[in-house]
DNA sequence: CAAGAGATCATCT
DNA sequence: GATGATCTCTTGA
């Protein structure tokens, strides 16, 4: 398990997008757990990457740039590997990772991921909670920041550096014939561009946010 | 089970 | 002033 460096991201989206798929979104808890076990308080968490839907260039018209370069997605037409989160109805983060060469406006959104086994030693310790009264909570784009804790502190930030305590580590390789292309969620108004294949998942996981 | 509404506010026009 | 890369809850078949 090595640290994705900034040359994966630098590359077309669609392919980014898919070989995300199996690799692990880690999290460095940060400071507000001065209740929990301080046994672990340095520990990092990893969550399977399961879910994401790719945003392609100028011309998508479901991608932010669609609308040209503006304060908020301006990061999507910098340099890859760069952290896009935006807020979006009034109450959820986006994680995005900007993804492509320079100058061309691209990202993949992490919708879902698969929590890691929870705890044996410490069962009831926050990291390793996958579940909220039976419902999962890392399945949607919106969910699994809250859970993260992932808002604006990390718009901006390289994914490709750990110092900022989130990063993106290799996993196992998802054969294609495993990995699901279908249409991204929530973009009926994208023109022709709603019916690209752009959201991808692993087949079968139990841990995605839709079918 | 599916469809619809409401929450709630930064960003864009 | 309108909307959205969402989510949860309610309604009704």
């Amino acid at each position: 398990m090595h640290i994705l460096p900034q040359s994966f991201y630098n590359r077309p989206t669609l392919k980014v997008a898919q070989d995300l798929l199996g690799c692990f979104l880690v999290i460095l808890p940060s400071g507000k757990s001065r209740t929990t076990n301080a046994a672990h308080a340095n520990s990092t968490v990893r969550y399977k990457i399961v879910e994401v839907e790719a945003y392609d260039g100028l011309n998508d018209l479901a991608s932010h740039a669609s609308r040209g370069r503006t304060e908020r997605n301006k990061i999507m037409f910098g340099p890859a590997g760069m952290i896009y989160v935006y807020f979006t109805y009034g109450m959820y983060y986006m994680l995005n990772i900007v993804t492509g060469v320079k100058d061309y406006p691209a990202a993949v959104l992490i919708r879902a991921v698969e929590p890691p086994p929870p705890l044996v030693t410490s069962p009831r310790l926050r990291s390793g909670q996958t579940r909220e009264r039976g419902a999962i909570i890392t399945n949607g784009p919106g969910k699994l920041t809250k859970v993260l804790g992932i808002d604006k502190r990390f718009h901006g930030l390289p994914i490709y550096v750990k110092r900022h305590g989130l990063w993106i580590e290799s996993g196992e390789r998802i054969k294609p014939s495993q990995i699901k292309k279908t249409t991204r969620i929530g973009v009926d108004y994208a023109g022709k561009y709603r019916d690209k294949n752009w959201r991808f998942y692993i087949r079968g996981n139990q841990f995605i946010s839709r079918k």
